[in-house]
DNA sequence: ATTATACTTAAGTATCTGCTTTAGTATTGT
DNA sequence: ACAATACTAAAGCAGATACTTAAGTATAAT
């Protein structure tokens, strides 16, 4: 559907933000609504809703709405990739530190 | 020295523009000039620059002159942090999901 | 000594972000 | 019916971001 590198920009985006990140917290204990998201942040409820729009953007919450309450739950996946794009790049580089420790120790007599 | 929540702020936000992960790419494959990092993107050097300022700030990369040349490489420990914060989140997320899936079970012949 | 290389600094600009306030709409409770 | 609740839409604004070009500095090569 989307480009890799899109999805990332979105995700990384929206992880980048404390307030998000609180919400973010807030829903991996479960579902909350609007308000309950709203709560602990020092902010007006428009201002959330715009912080749930970016996290929806980037495919890391959805939400639907019954009656007059929103409802919001993470969506795993892209939270997924992205945390396997950094540990890919971590076991890179200590794959690049292995090789390098090898060519040291076969080298250390010459 | 920093509080862990403007570490992740710097470290998602340096992470949230393809141009930056494309240098981290790089830097994983082991230590480059910022000529190196400049050659595959479409920008000028100064915005090269930036973007390594970016990376910089975050801890995510190190960089020393030696005469006129840069030296830039990983600092992986932020990186860490980064991917920590998230698989964290994945699990407690999972580990919801599995107390759900428990509970259905032993009530579904209720 | 001159020239080329490898950054570096400064300044300018267009767009994006993270809020705000105000004014709605749709549902639900009394 | 009427009021309260739970969002939602629109507009405005200060500051941040992602570039650019032009001009400069320090080092290395010839």
């Amino acid at each position: 559907m989307f480009r890799q590198d899109a999805i990332l920009d979105l995700a990384f985006q929206a992880l980048a933000d404390p307030s998000r990140r609180a919400m973010v917290d807030r829903l991996v204990q479960g579902p909350a609504t609007v308000s309950d998201l709203a709560k602990p942040l020092a902010m007006s409820l428009p201002g959330v809703m715009q912080h749930l729009a970016v996290l929806e953007a980037s495919g890391l919450v959805v939400s639907e709405k019954i009656g007059r309450v929103r409802t919001c739950r993470i969506e795993p996946k892209v939270l997924s990739q992205a945390e396997h794009w950094i540990a890919k790049r971590r076991a890179l580089w200590e794959r690049r530190l292995d090789r390098l420790g090898v060519f040291l120790d076969e080298t250390k007599d010459d």
